[in-house]
DNA sequence: TGTGGTTATTTATCATACAAATAACCATTG
DNA sequence: CAATGGTTATTTGTATGATAAATAACCACA
């Protein structure tokens, strides 16, 4: 399984050769990172096409299709005698991946996790629940071999992350329902750039965590919705206490010896 | 408040005068809903650019434009030398505006609104208790005025229908969580497209209806949260009681008399 | 102080050409 | 025959330059 986030434009593979031959820029990429990082507010006007086309030394062409994806994300409109006005929030289509991943490239994450997790709290519950009233071979198994898949890489490491992120889309899938679907391929997007960002994942899991998934997994299998809800619930209550914590612990080393001033990014954590 | 629901391409507003003067539909959705509606299944590859150009007279460069907006959707993906082939449904970004209204456009309404609801259920009574925790002067302001619009026309018509979303707009809003604001505008749209398709709306609400929305409102003011939160799901369940009910009634009047086949998209329930 | 027409600017669209990627085909070789 | 490597045809990707449409800003006039 290709897994690659869905680029919308053509990037270059390799990092950046960027010697004669133009490293061409996602441009939509780059447009919609300064919108979501406020380098254009809201109500603020756009450069026009022209001069964008002149900085990424790209065609208007170019340039224009990377705004009418941008447009399609609710992130701006385009008017003509007036150039593209960056659109008020409230119609940016937050729930896009690429919005999602350029709004948590500027943003720090510690809000953009928590607000991710209330979210979760609310959905996933209940999706377990559903499955478990729903379930059906197919769903079973799937969820069934992340939870192995899980257990296997418990020592920690991109399968664990990978698995575990299964876990849970499967359960969303299991619900049959399109609408928790998409969210589910939200709440990956978002993880995925989560783990980047933070602790976890390389850790490895504990026991406790582990049972936890199990309990809600044997829930579902047998069928005992409530108990499938009320596990799911314990589960997500004990990361986010876990989140919390690790927040805490790294606003108080950030705070004490004033010379780690590298909060923000510690791109280290990544794995083991 | 301009209420237009954000096309993604330009349309001309006058309904069709369609002459000699070339209609100049919005291809994106022209092509969107094709997609969503299963004339091109996931996988397939689509006609190509210079063929879309052909059957819309238009050029390839605005073909290219809207193909862009729907990968940015998610809809599909290019590549050269093999063209543009739709996504695997679960890429697609099916929480976005117009993938939603294409969806409904080409679903029978019956999946999708109980779907809908089911999201609801999960997430608005959460919202109205975190509202009730964090309120601010200025959300209940938004809040209340909505419920007395909701009184003031609760004679039924479209105000009616617009200051009940308001209502429960205004309360995900008040979370304060990016997620649960973009989940309303999401709402929003569907909300907007059930009314056109369904029941409700111009028949005017119950007054017990109406009381439990008070009952909302009383519960977030007090910051009584639980309340808040039970109230707000013993509204959400009359509503997908009705809704259940609605259907019903519906699929009955449509098997019996064999001649009434008019079923699906009874344009006629609208207004008053 | 409006009011109606004019202009300048920017997006919207078009036509055409060429570059880049790659699936399909073919020939060569072990 | 199978594998390998190169060639070709096709389709998207990008570029360029021209024209159409929309409209904010300006101006002349009453």
């Amino acid at each position: 399984m290709q897994h690659k986030s869905a680029r919308t434009t053509a990037v270059r593979s390799k990092p950046a050769p960027a010697q004669g031959k133009r490293p061409r820029i996602d441009i939509a990429r780059a447009i919609g990172s300064r919108i979501l990082d406020g380098t254009y507010a809201p109500g603020e006007v756009l450069p026009k096409e022209a001069e964008w086309g002149r900085s990424f030394s790209a065609s208007r062409t170019a340039v224009r299709e990377a705004i009418k994806t941008l447009a399609g994300k609710g992130l701006l409109a385009s008017r003509p005698k007036v150039g593209s006005t960056v659109a008020p929030r409230h119609r940016w289509n937050m729930l896009d991946r690429d919005v999602l991943a350029w709004h948590l490239e500027a943003t720090p994450i510690e809000k953009f996790v928590s607000d991710l997790f209330v979210l979760r709290r609310m959905v996933e519950p209940m999706a377990a629940r559903l499955a478990a009233e729903g379930r059906s071979a197919e769903t079973l198994t799937r969820i069934a071999a992340a939870y192995e898949r899980m257990e296997r890489h418990r020592s920690g490491g991109h399968d664990l992350i990978a698995a575990d992120l299964d876990f849970h889309l499967a359960i969303l899938a299991a619900t049959d329902n399109h609408f928790l679907t998409s969210l589910g391929s939200l709440i990956h997007t978002s993880l995925e750039f989560s783990f980047k960002y933070t602790w976890q994942g390389a850790a490895g899991m504990k026991v406790e965590r582990l049972h936890r998934h199990r309990a809600v997994l044997l829930a579902i299998r047998s069928g005992a919705a409530r108990a499938a809800e009320r596990h799911m619930t314990d589960l997500l209550d004990q990361s986010l206490d876990d989140l919390h914590r690790f927040f805490t612990r790294q606003r108080r080393a950030a705070a004490a010896p004033a010379d780690k001033t590298m909060r923000q990014k510690s791109h280290v954590h990544t794995r083991p």
